[in-house]
DNA sequence: CGCACAGTATAGCAATATGTCATGAAGTTG
DNA sequence: CAACTTCATGACATATTGCTATACTGTGCG
């Protein structure tokens, strides 16, 4: 480095300056090196130093330390202030798509230091991926169920689930809605193992059917969005997800109530896990979002309440 | 370097073992080294030892500097031996494209490790560029005049030069050849400043002309054998360069006895420069190359003159 | 040619970084 | 739960590496 550093900056003087030394401290262990190499480094008695062959080509590789040296202060540095790192991110497929990762686009412009790695999973393989370190912070949606104290989980938003489906949908006009409507039609499934497939079982016992007319699954949610668009197809959604799609007014909500499962979104981290800057600032910035992403939702609710016609109680 | 070694190898005392260290070494200074970051490299209590995010990334660098400073003692024992290293030659351009570059070319297959680079020179730069340390070793003719005690020269050819033409120039057929024969005919001059330049105007003087009809000059080798080959025009060019042209058989030389300048070619290199194998070993190359040619050249020469007739001198 | 100056090498010394050995603590495995 | 492996800690030695002060050497100018 000190070879680097006083072959770059011209003198063993500026060298050592450069490098925060003072001149004697360079000037020795330069001919220590010299010494343990056994070949001259500097060509003596040139006044503007000038480096042998060897000192040149070693020099190149004092460069590439100090560079390291630098970029490792540099990691440091961006970690404890949480602008630098990676965030390993596991999530189910269809909040991912539709809300998470335009959040991860906004969020990669804010930090520009950081990067996302993501992984699609259910609870399961998440818990299973945040013991074995393998990702650093999941978004599962959770029931009521306690994963021990090895965990800590933060809600972003209840969970909701509603029926989707096209906006000219022959049932969006017809009223009273039953349930025998529902069967009428063909159906979206989820992926399987989600937890929305739980969800579809559970409205299925309610409205006293065994089974349902299931015409696609394991689609990825800008598939499942396509399919319903195109056909009078219904799907179980998660409200959220339905309405993150309202720009595009391809699909909207059924007005009949479904059960609802006692269950919410949010973020899955390891009570024990090492601190990690990046990943707390990446957590936060969902939180807030999501924190934001109610008030929307509050919004546009009253406004469609107040577009059906007027209601004191908001 | 420490932290990469533990990491790679998957256990702080292994990671010692390929450093060479013991483990309480090593287990120590990463524990200064957590210390001094202030965030936790490794996570705790976990038997197959696991690097948190900020470990790997700064095992990063540390891997850097591992492999940069391996590579510092490549670079060493590699120029000791001068199988590695940087040859700056520079040289005549004739000679250099009629037969140092094959020889480079030959040199290069034989040292793997070693880069030329090569610039076109004349003496008097040549002689400027190795006192600057800008070129190691200069291949040019050199004539009686001493350069002083800085220079070593290292002669390789005797200087012969010839007067070269196309195969089938009518003057190849004329006996007896007479310097008037040599001004009828166009000529090519060679570059303005090299040795070969002076060596005409010697030739001029020598046969009571004091200009030659001069169609073409500044070309480099491969220019000036093209035009030769291609018109009937003459030159002067060393008797060696014409011969490293002899598989192409695209020039010859003119039988016409000229006068011979005091110069030889050969190896200029500093006397106090730095010891740098890799160019001992080109130079030695080079000469023992050329000690290789001279007998190919009298081998040839002696064929020559036995196909013209018997001669009992030899 | 010699003097002044800038820059480099050397000397002496102090602090600390870094190593080893011995030993205790902790986690893994049968 | 005991044996074993692996990591952390303590006590100590020493070599590296830093600094200040000073001698040396090449460069440029009168």
């Amino acid at each position: 480095m000190q070879l680097a550093a006083v072959i770059d900056a011209g003198g063993v003087s500026e060298g050592a300056a450069m490098l925060g030394l003072t001149q004697p401290a360079v000037s020795r262990s330069l001919a220590m090196l010299e010494a343990r190499v056994g070949e001259p480094l500097f060509i003596k008695g040139r006044r503007p130093l000038q480096a042998t062959a060897l000192g040149s080509q070693l020099a190149v590789q004092g460069r590439a330390i100090i560079s390291a040296s630098r970029r490792a202060s540099d990691v440091v540095q961006g970690f404890v202030r949480g602008t630098t790192g990676q965030v390993r991110l596991g999530g189910v497929p269809f909040f991912i798509d539709a809300m998470i990762s335009r959040m991860v686009g906004e969020f990669l412009n804010l930090e520009p230091g950081v990067t996302v790695q993501q992984a699609y999973m259910n609870l399961p393989e998440l818990t299973a991926a945040l013991e074995a370190n393998q990702i650093d912070i999941g978004i599962v949606p959770i029931g009521a169920l306690d994963l021990g104290p090895r965990f800590v989980f933060t809600e972003i938003l209840p969970g909701r689930n509603i029926v989707a489906c096209r906006p000219g949908h022959p049932l969006m006009r017809k009223r009273p809605l039953e349930a025998g409507d529902l069967t009428r039609y063909p159906w979206v499934a989820p992926l399987p193992g989600s937890p929305l497939m739980s969800d579809l079982q559970m409205i299925l016992m309610s409205i006293g059917m065994s089974d349902l007319n299931i015409r696609y699954s394991g689609g990825s949610l800008m598939s499942v969005v396509h399919v319903l668009a195109e056909t009078d197809a219904l799907a179980v959604l998660p409200f959220s997800v339905v309405f993150a799609q309202r720009q595009e007014n391809r699909i909207t909500v059924l007005p009949y109530d479904i059960p609802q499962p006692n269950r919410s979104l949010g973020i899955l981290r390891l009570t024990s896990g090492p601190r990690n800057p990046a990943v707390e600032r990446f957590a936060g910035y969902i939180i807030s979002a999501f924190e934001d992403l109610k008030h929307v939702i509050r919004r546009h609710e009253r406004s469609v309440v107040w577009a059906a016609g007027p209601d004191s109680s908001m």
